[in-house]
DNA sequence: AGAGGTACCGCAAACGTTACCGAAAACCTT
DNA sequence: AAGGTTTTCGGTAACGTTTGCGGTACCTCT
C-alpha cells in the first residue's frame, strides 16, 4: 500500500510511470509526483573514499586551496602545505582520478592491447613499453583481444570510453577492417601499430625487419645443408606472415632453389593449427629436411611431432623459429631473436612523441633480428 | 613588454604571482590582476571527443533525454530514441566512462595485480578471472608488480585512485608489509587474494591445496624409488612456500625418510637464483637423487644444469615442478597441475559476491591439485 | 467537456577536481 | 605612515554524466 508523503494516509494514490528499480506514483490531491519510499536503501554509505573536500572541511580551507597544496602550487604557504599533506597522509588520501581526468580531458594513461599473452613475447613488449611510459608519468592499461577481431574491436571502445590518452595496438589474427583503428585517428588520438601491423591505417609502426629475419633464417638452413627447406608461415591475414614468406622465397632464389609451393603452408596461431600443418609436411610424399616456422611456438609443436615421430632433429629435419620466446633455449630451438622489451620501448616513445607533437609526421620504426643458432639446426650446438 | 588589457599601451604593470606556466601581472592602474596573454593557444582543441551534449545539441533535445535514450530508458520515446541512438552511432559516439563512474561512483571495473607475467601462470589465472567478470558486466584492469613490494603499493595506489570497485591481488615474494592491503579493507573495497596470499589479512582467499599437493609430489618421488628427496622452497615470505614445505616433510615422515635440513634451500623466483640453488644441492658432499621444486620454472632450471652437468634424468635425478606451466609438457616435467583458469574463476566470483553483499562473511576457496607424471620422474614415461 | 491519466521530456543538482580570476591580508618600500 | 607589492587564499565555473523531480501536451474516460 503506497501513499502518498504529503496527503499522509489518503490513498488517492494511482501508478504512473515505470522508472528504473522502482514505481512512480501520483497523488491528485496534491497534485504530486513522487515514488516509492527506499527501504533498502542502505543506511551507510559503504564505499565513501576521502575526497578533497573531506580535507578542506577538516582544515577549514577552501576545495581549491587544499588542491593547490597536494600539488605543491607556489601560491600556498608552506605551513599549509604541510598541514594539508599530513592530513592527506594520514587519512590515506588518494586523488580521483575520474574526476581529475575529467576536468584536465587529459588521463595520462596508455592503451596497449594485445592479442595474447601466453607466450612471453606481448608480456615482455608491455614491460618494455611500461618502462619508458613510466618515465613520463603515463600509466599503462593492458588489454587482450585473445585474437578474436571482436573482442579487439570491443577493447578498442573500452579504451576509448576510459578516454586513454594514446594506444598501442597489435592485430589479432583475424583481423581484416580497420574501421575501428581509423576511428581512433579520426579522433585525433595518437596511434602506434607493432609487431602485428596493417598498411591500411597512416600510424607510425614498429616492427622487426621481417623479411630479412626470414632470409637469414632460411639462409642460415640452406647454408647448413638442407635443400628441402618448408616453411609454416602464419596467418594470411598478418602482415608480418607475408613479409616472413617473402623473406622465404627470396632466400631460396639467392641459391637458385626452387620454390615448392607446397611447402609453404598457412597455420593460424593456435596449437592445433600448429601441430595439423606440421604433420600435414610430414605426410608430404616429397617432405621437407628443414622448416623453417612462422614463430617458435610452431616451431615447437614442430618438434614435439617429430619427436613423436621418431624423426631425428636436426639429422633428419632442421627446425627454425621466430622470436626467441622464452621455451626456445629451454629445446634447443634455433630462432630469429627478436628485439621484444625493445619493440614495447619503441612504441612508446613513439606515442609519447606524437602526444607532444601532433601534427608532425612521425617516421615508424624498424628493428633488427639475430640469429641464435641452437641444435634444432646444427650439430655444433 | 607586457601591457594592461584595459589601460591600453600604458606600462605601469609590475610582476606579481608565478603561476603555472605563464606570468600574472599586476596594473596599479586598473588596480586589477591579469596574466600574459596565451598566444600559443591552439586554436582548434585537437581531441574532443562526441560527448552527450554534442548529441543533444544536433538533435535539439536535452542532455537528460539523450542520456536516458542511450540507456533505453522507457520514458523516452522510440522514435526519439532511435534518432539517438543513429545520430550516436553515426558520430561514433562513445560515452565517457571517466563522467560517469564519477556521478555513479562506480566504475564497473577490478583491478588485478600480478607480480609477474612472463610464465603462463599469471595470464590465464587473467584470462579465467575476466571471463567470469565480463558476464557480470565488470572490466578488468591489469597491473603487475614485477615481484616488487614497492610496485604492489604503488599499484594498489593506483588502482585505488582509478576508484575500482574491487581487487584481485597476488603478493610479491618479497612483501613483508600488509599496510597497503588493511587500507583496502579499511576503506570497504572488496579484496580477494590469491595464490601468493597472506594469512594477515582477514579476506577470502584463493588457493590451490598446496600441503596436499607437496605430499603428493613428495611421495609419488618415494613411491618411484627415490629416497634421498630434497626441496627447492620459494622464498621464505610466501604462505604457499610454506605450506608446500610441510608437505613436502609430512610425506618424508609417512616413509620414515629423515628431515635433511641440508636439502631444503630456499630461493627467489628468478632464474639466477633456481640455478644457483640447483648448484648448491649438486655440489652437495650428500647429494640428492630427487629434487621437488617449488615451481615449474625453478624444476625447469635444475633440469637444464643437470644436462649441463651430464646428469642424467630421471636414472640418477628425478626432478618434480609444480603449476604444470606450459614449459612442463614440452620437457617432459612431472608437475602437479593446478587448475589456473579455475584459480581466476574462482577469485573473480568472490569479489562479485563480495560487491553483492559486503557484510557477510565469505569463505575461502581452496582447490585441488592433480600429479601429471612425466619423464623427469619415471621411466615409464 | 472536463477531469483524471499517461507519455514524454527538460531542469538542475551532484560526483571530485582543477584553474582562472579576484581579493584580503601581510609585507615592504620610501 | 601611506602607498605599492606580494603572499596567500577563496569563489566559481567547468569537465560529461546521471537522476530525481517536475511540467506540458495529449489521451481517455464518463
Amino acid at each position: 500500500m503506497i501513499r502518498c508523503k504529503k496527503c499522509g494516509e489518503v490513498g488517492y494514490i494511482k501508478k504512473s510511470g515505470k522508472v528504473r528499480g522502482r514505481q512512480r506514483y501520483y497523488c491528485k490531491d496534491c497534485k504530486v509526483y513522487f515514488s516509492e519510499e527506499q527501504e533498502d536503501k542502505s543506511p551507510v554509505a559503504h564505499q565513501h573514499q576521502v575526497t578533497i573536500t573531506d580535507l578542506a572541511r577538516h582544515l577549514n580551507l577552501s576545495a581549491s586551496t587544499v588542491s593547490r597544496a597536494l600539488h605543491k602550487h607556489p601560491d600556498i604557504n608552506l605551513a599549509t602545505q604541510k598541514k594539508v599533506l599530513d592530513l592527506a597522509a594520514r587519512l590515506d588520501y588518494q586523488p580521483n582520478m575520474l574526476a581529475s581526468s575529467l576536468v584536465k580531458s587529459k588521463s595520462f594513461t596508455i592503451g596497449i592491447v594485445v592479442p595474447e599473452f601466453i607466450n612471453s613475447f606481448f608480456p615482455n613488449v608491455i614491460l618494455g613499453a611500461e618502462e619508458v611510459l613510466a618515465k613520463a608519468g603515463y600509466k599503462l592499461v593492458i588489454c587482450h583481444s585473445n585474437e578474436s577481431y571482436e573482442r579487439e574491436v570491443e577493447n578498442v571502445k573500452l579504451l576509448l570510453s576510459s578516454r586513454v590518452d594514446g594506444f598501442l595496438i597489435s592485430l589479432t589474427q583475424e583481423t581484416k577492417k580497420y574501421d575501428h583503428l581509423k576511428a581512433i585517428v579520426a579522433k585525433g588520438i595518437p596511434l602506434v601499430l607493432y609487431n602485428r601491423i596493417c598498411t591500411e591505417v597512416d600510424v607510425p609502426k614498429v616492427t622487426v625487419n621481417d623479411y630479412e629475419g626470414a632470409f637469414k633464417a632460411t639462409e642460415h638452413l640452406i647454408l647448413n645443408g638442407y635443400r628441402k627447406v618448408a616453411h609454416i608461415a602464419g596467418p594470411q591475414t598478418l602482415q608480418i606472415a607475408q613479409s616472413r614468406i617473402t623473406g622465404y622465397k627470396d632466400a631460396l632464389k639467392k641459391y637458385e632453389i626452387p620454390v615448392n609451393e607446397d611447402w609453404i603452408r598457412h597455420c593460424d596461431l593456435s596449437f592445433e593449427g600448429a601441430k595439423r600443418t606440421a604433420a600435414y609436411l610430414f605426410d608430404l610424399e616429397n617432405s621437407p629436411d628443414a622448416i623453417f616456422a612462422m614463430n617458435d611456438t610452431i616451431a615447437v609443436e614442430v618438434i614435439q611431432l617429430a619427436k613423436m615421430r621418431g624423426i631425428s632433429i636436426p639429422a633428419q629435419l632442421a627446425v627454425v623459429g621466430f622470436s626467441d620466446d622464452i621455451i626456445a633455449q629451454f629445446i634447443g630451438l634455433t630462432t630469429m631473436a627478436q628485439p621484444v622489451r625493445e619493440i614495447g620501448k619503441a612504441a612508446a616513445r613513439l606515442v609519447l612523441q606524437r602526444l607532444k607533437n601532433r601534427d608532425v609526421h612521425i617516421e615508424s620504426k624498424i628493428l633488427s633480428t639475430s640469429l641464435v643458432i641452437r641444435s634444432s639446426s646444427s650439430h655444433n650446438h
